[in-house]
DNA sequence: CGCGCGCACGAC
DNA sequence: TCGTGCGCGCGA
């Protein structure tokens, strides 16, 4: 049998990450050294023992034979948390194609001092009084019951909750978590940033007091630091945080909760862009840990390995029972047209927001984007005004701006078409502020609030604006996608989504997903008090699949028509996609690297036992962003393994000068 | 992290 | 000219 050897990061600091060294494997430990095992060996000059960390095992020396070292002890396995971290770096590095290096630092808690920073007023360190005891219900209790009992026979599975906000998914993990906790173990709780609110952690409080670590992105890294040893110390039963919070180090872990698992905020935008969800599974297979999902409406991957009973599904009913389930109305917008209507808001609307005003219940009217009008285009030529740096249409803002939402290029909107001088120019679509200008045309006497990015870009805009409506300060809220995530206003009455196709035209194979996801959550908005509630969407294609599925709150009538379109485009779940991005400030330079690098994935594929389409190159649907040409290839296959080798090899091509290379396994965005 | 190389300065 | 003190870079 040939030599094998290590590489091994040594435990001097976690800032020493990047750099590994090779040690060899003498032959009677062989058995015992794999990818994580904490090993002993000399380092430097010192004869004093230390400890290593082995991240990968290979046959043939790279470093100077002659100088190589050897390792001469292994821990016993499973004692240290860092060790099963590896394993998961490992994994990542295996599935996403990324270097061994990129995965430990995701992957690895980063050492750094904390800075004593003088005593913020944290929501994390707020006493709460003890709980009332909380009772739950039976669905509730069928999923407790069905977790612990697997989990006695030693079952650590996957289960999905299935349940709206408000059904009871929070007390069911908190009642896992309990028991959990009992035995010793800890859990992990993600939910995507926006809806760690003061509520939410209060929640935890009461229940744990102490015994719970937060995780946020406001955190400095030291502090994050801090409450990341609290974990790996014991001292804590839960963790709470977003994405990042994955990679707490428990010290016994028993189960890693993922709230809102179809968000898409779980996928990382950096590389290795992971999905937290397939993280969190493999990671709970290394630590013998459960994993539950919870969603009201589940992505297609986990509702997919639902029905293949991979995954057991539990069914949480809305507390408030199905009767009161909000009425949902359908606009078409062209008869609106033909009926002489050229407000973007319908006949019915109006109606019905006459009528809340003089109910005094509150109203909240949704559109899926930002800014007065889509854009401004010249009625003569047919010509937009682009943006300079990009390729996309500029947006027309109330100051009399025209902006950039992708480089934030903003310049005066001009009187004239720019390439025909016509004076016939002028805005067409519509967005907030457009909303809320005619809200104030009908109605003068409505109170409103509006709620985008641009009238929140200080922290504590989102809390302020959110409260004031909650003390109804005003009738009428309206907003992008940030008004619909979480947050009950039980005098909310009304929903109008003004236009549900704008999610539709990004045209992504998730469009549709996102679409039904988007309206289920908005029409779900709606009489979260005692009253029941109206919802009115108003759209010009009142017959696509997502939409009436949506209208009709029916997510398996959804489920099987977006399933059937996956398989048929060999879009995951059905198959797996890898997308290989090129960018590059000369254009002529990166075309030609683009059809290197396709032919070398050509090639790949040739010689593949497993199927595998390589599509492309081709300009990205959005060709140029801030002066950055961006071309794309995409791999489709069933076998991931394969996709995950494309994508290394794909990383150690030499590309030309000023050329990089970004891959994504299963994307969640358009690119 | 801990070691030692090498540079700089100080005493003889 | 040699001795020592300390900062920095390296370690497989």
């Amino acid at each position: 049998m040939s030599d094998k050897y290590a590489d091994i990061i040594v435990d001097i600091s976690h800032e020493a990450i990047d750099r590994t060294f090779e040690y060899k494997i003498p032959e009677p430990l062989l058995p015992e050294v794999e990818v994580g095992s904490l090993v002993d060996i000399h380092f430097g000059q010192g004869k004093k023992t230390r400890t290593g960390y082995v991240i990968d095992i290979h046959d043939e020396p790279e470093f100077d034979p002659a100088k190589i070292k050897e390792i001469f002890g292994v821990r016993p396995k499973g004692i240290a948390i860092e060790s099963s971290l590896i394993k998961l770096a490992s994994w990542m590095h295996e599935t996403y194609g990324c270097t061994m290096i990129t995965a430990l630092k995701t992957v690895m808690p980063v050492k750094e001092t904390v800075r004593r920073t003088k005593a913020r007023v944290n929501v994390a360190d707020v006493t709460i009084e003890k709980p009332p005891v909380t009772e739950l219900n039976e669905a509730q209790q069928s999923f407790v019951d069905a977790f612990l009992s697997d989990r006695e026979s030693g079952i650590c599975g996957t289960y999905l909750l299935h349940g709206v906000t408000g059904s009871g998914k929070t007390e069911a993990y908190i009642a896992c978590i309990r028991a959990l906790a009992e035995q010793g173990y800890q859990s992990i709780v993600l939910i995507p940033e926006i809806s760690l609110t003061y509520g939410q952690l209060a929640r935890y409080k009461q229940h744990f007091g102490d015994r719970v670590a937060v995780i946020n992105s406001r955190q400095s890294k030291g502090e994050r630091y801090r409450e990341f040893e609290r974990a790996a110390a014991g001292e804590v039963d839960v963790v709470i945080g977003p994405r990042s919070a994955l990679f707490t180090p428990c010290r016994k872990l028993g189960m890693i909760v993922i709230d809102e698992e179809h968000d898409t905020a779980y996928k990382s935008d950096q590389s290795p862009k992971y999905h937290a969800r397939d993280v969190a599974a493999k990671r709970c297979l290394i630590e013998g840990a459960s994993l539950v999902l919870g969603s009201a409406t589940p992505s297609m991957e986990s509702y997919s390995r639902a029905k293949k009973n991979e995954i057991r599904c539990f069914r949480l009913p809305d507390r408030t029972g199905d009767a009161v389930r909000p009425e949902v109305l359908l606009v078409d917008m062209r008869e609106e047209l033909r009926l002489g209507n050229r407000s973007i808001i319908s006949y019915d609307l109006k109606r019905l927001m006459e009528d809340r005003l003089s109910k005094k219940e509150q109203i909240m009217l949704f559109i899926n984007r930002r800014g007065m009008n889509s854009f401004v285009s010249c009625r003569e030529c047919g010509e937009a005004i682009r943006c300079p740096k990009c390729d996309v249409a500029m947006t027309l803002h109330r100051d009399g701006i025209l902006r950039c939402h992708y480089c934030g290029y903003g310049k005066k909107a001009p009187d004239t078409c720019p390439s025909c001088g016509s004076k016939l120019i002028g805005g067409f679509g519509t967005g907030t502020e457009k909303v809320e200008e005619e809200v104030k045309r009908l109605f003068p006497d409505m109170k409103t609030l509006r709620m985008d990015r641009d009238t929140t870009m200080k922290k504590g805009d989102h809390a302020r604006i959110l409260d004031a409506f909650s003390r109804k300060e005003a009738d009428c809220l309206i907003g992008t996608q940030m008004i619909v995530k979480g947050h009950d206003f039980p005098d909310v009455t009304l929903v109008g989504i003004m236009l549900a196709d704008l999610s539709l035209f990004t045209n992504d194979y998730r469009a549709g997903e996102r679409t039904y996801d988007l309206l289920a959550q908005a029409i779900g908005r709606s009489g979260r008090g005692d009253k029941r509630g109206t919802s009115l969407i108003q759209t010009y294609q009142p017959e696509h699949y997502a939409i009436a599925a949506a209208a009709a709150q029916d997510y398996e009538g959804f489920y099987d028509t977006e399933m059937t379109y996956r398989r048929l485009m060999h879009y995951p779940p059905a198959s797996h996609m890898m997308v290989f991005l090129m960018t590059g400030e000369d254009y002529e330079t990166l075309s030609a690297a683009s059809e290197e690098m396709t032919a070398m994935l050509k090639n790949l594929a040739k010689d593949s036992p497993s199927r595998v389409f390589v599509i492309g190159p081709s300009d990205a649907t959005i060709g140029r962003i801030n002066n950055v040409y961006r071309r794309v290839i995409y791999a489709k296959s069933e076998d991931m393994g394969l996709l995950a080798s494309m994508a290394e090899a794909a990383d150690a091509m030499p590309v030309a000068d000023g050329v990089l290379l970004a891959t994504d396994l299963d994307p969640m965005n358009m690119y």
